[in-house]
DNA sequence: CTAATAGTGTCTATTAGACAGTATGTT
DNA sequence: AACATACTGTCTAATAGACACTATTAG
C-alpha cells in the first residue's frame, strides 16, 4: 500500500507489526556508611553500601534485588527510574545516570523483558525518612582474584554473595563480558547491575567530582579519603590525596573534634568554574 | 491469588499486565576516509565519516538515518544490532559497543519506541563489498560555538546538518543534556545518536586503543596522527604524539613511499600485554 | 634547490609517588 | 607521656608541551 503523506501513513500504521515486549528500569543506589569504632581514638571506618529490596512476590520471591519496576508507557525512562526511587527511598532530586541496558532473552523467567539500569548516589545522612520497610542497606565487599570477582553484601543479618567472571571482550579497550558464576539470594541478573554500578563509580571517581554526591555538606579530608579508599578498594597516600583533591574543595571555619587526636578542618565541595 | 511455587506462578502469569512497547537497535557506524589531494607533495587528508541510510518508507520517508531496526523478540539486543549491521554493511565481526538507550515518549511518531543505540567502528578499506545501495558514507564536520554544536554531514551530493544545544546536567560530572535545536534531513532523534557516538569516540580515543578498530593492518604514524586529529578536532604536535603512541604500535620492515618527501615506516597495532 | 613529510633530541614545567617530619587533640 | 590522626615539606622520577633540528624523497 502506498501512502501519500506521513499523516496518512501514521493513521493506518499497525502498531503490532512487530511483537512487543516489556521493559523495566532498575536502579543501583549506592551510599557510604560509618562502621562504629570501639576504640575512642580510632576513627569510625567507612563502608560502601547498596540499597536492596526484598521481593515479596513471585518470581524470585524472598530474594533481594535492586529497586526497579516496569516501564510506564507514558513516562520517559529516567522519569520512570526516578518514580521508583521516590517510592523506595522517599527521596528525590538525587544523582542518577543511565548505566547499561540488559537485554539477554532469558533474563526474566516470565517473558522477554529488557532492563535499562541506572546508577544513583545519595548522602545517606540527608535521608530524612527511613527507606521502605522491605528495603535495607548492604555493605559491599569486593574481592578480586584474577578473572573472578566475588562480591559480599551484608546488612548485619543477611549475608548475600555472588561471583562474576570477567573476561576481556576485545584487546583494544577496557571492556569486559560479565558472567554470573555463583549467586545466592539475588533476583534476576541483578549481580550484573550491581557490579556494573560499582565499576562505573570506580572509574568516574578518578576523573570527575561524582563522589561529592555521596558526601554530606561538610566533611573532613580524612573522611573523603576513606570514601575514595573504600570505593577504589585500595589505600591512598595522604599527601598525594590532599594535593589532588585540593582544587575541588574549600576550607570552612568549622572543625571536627572526634577523639584522641588533632581536630580536623571541615571542608565543603567547591564547584568547578 | 496465592501461588505455592515459582512454577505455579509462572504458569498463571499474565504477560500483558503492563502495556508493552516496541524497541529498536540503532547503530552509529564510524570510519575514516581519504580526501584525495591535488598536490603531488601533499598527503591526502583524512576525514571522519558516518554511515547513513536513506529511508524509503514512512515515517520520515526520504530522510537519512543511522542503520537500525525493530528488536526481534528472540534476539539479544547486541545480536539484533549485529544482524542489522550485517544487512546494511555486509560486514561481521566488527567493533561494536552499547552507547545509550533513548526513551523519550515522543521520539517515534508511530508509537512508543525505546531505542538502544550502539557505536560501531570499521576500517573502510577492509570492506570487501560495497554497502547497500541506499546507504552512504557522510564526512563529519563538528563546529562548537559555546553551548551549541553544529554538525555538518556530506556525502558529496547531499549536505545534511543539525545543531544541538549542550547544557551541563550537573556540576559534579561531565554529563550534558542534548537538545536538538535545528535538524534538516535526519530522521527520528538520530542527531542525538550521532553526536553521542562522536563524543564517546572522542573520549575513548584518549584512554583506550579503540582507534585501531578504524585503521588498516598497516599504517604510518602520520596517518594515525591524522585520524586522532580529525576525531579530536584539533592539531597535535608530532613528537608528543609519537611518544604517546609508541607503546601501542610496532615497526614493520615495510615503508610507504607516497610523494615528494621522506618515505615513512609502516607500523602495526601492538596488542597490550 | 625546494617543498613537504618523517623522525630525533632537548629544554622546561608540571605532576605523581614516597616518605620524613611537625602539630594537636584526648586519655 | 602515648597514641592517633591532621597536616606540611621535600626529594625524585616520570610525563607533557614546545620547538629546534636533521633526514629523505620527487620533481
Amino acid at each position: 500500500m502506498e501512502y501519500k503523506s506521513e499523516e496518512e501513513f501514521l493513521a493506518h500504521y499497525d502498531k503490532n507489526a512487530y511483537e512487543k515486549l516489556s521493559m523495566t528500569t532498575d536502579i543501583a543506589i549506592f551510599s557510604v556508611s560509618d562502621k562504629k569504632s570501639n576504640n575512642y581514638r580510632k576513627l569510625s571506618e567507612k563502608s560502601f553500601s547498596v540499597l536492596l529490596v526484598k521481593r515479596n512476590t513471585y518470581p524470585f520471591k524472598d530474594k533481594w534485588c535492586v529497586p526497579g519496576g516496569f516501564l510506564d508507557i507514558n513516562l520517559d525512562l529516567e522519569e520512570n527510574a526516578r518514580k521508583i526511587l521516590l517510592k523506595e527511598t522517599n527521596l528525590k532530586d538525587i544523582y542518577i545516570e543511565q548505566l547499561y541496558t540488559f537485554g539477554a532473552i532469558d533474563r526474566d523467567p516470565r517473558m522477554r523483558v529488557v532492563a535499562t539500569s541506572y546508577l544513583a548516589l545519595i548522602d545517606k545522612e540527608r535521608l530524612n525518612q527511613q527507606v521502605c520497610p522491605n528495603a535495607d542497606w548492604f555493605d559491599i565487599e569486593v574481592i578480586e582474584q584474577g578473572e573472578l570477582v566475588k562480591v559480599n553484601l551484608s546488612n548485619g543479618v543477611d549475608n548475600l554473595s555472588f561471583t562474576i567472571k570477567k573476561t576481556l571482550r576485545d584487546l583494544t579497550t577496557d571492556r569486559y563480558d560479565f558472567k554470573v558464576i555463583e549467586n545466592n539470594c539475588l533476583a534476576f541478573d541483578h549481580p550484573l547491575v550491581i557490579l556494573s554500578g560499582i565499576e562505573r563509580l570506580k572509574n568516574k571517581i578518578e576523573y570527575t567530582d561524582i563522589v561529592f554526591n555521596m558526601m554530606p555538606p561538610l566533611f573532613t579530608l580524612g573522611e573523603l579519603k576513606q570514601v575514595y579508599e573504600v570505593i577504589l578498594n585500595k589505600k591512598l597516600l595522604a599527601p598525594a590525596f590532599r594535593r589532588i583533591i585540593a582544587s575541588k574543595v574549600e576550607k570552612t571555619n568549622e572543625m571536627r573534634i572526634d577523639g584522641g587526636h588533632r581536630p580536623s578542618v571541615l571542608y565543603r565541595y567547591k564547584k568547578r568554574d
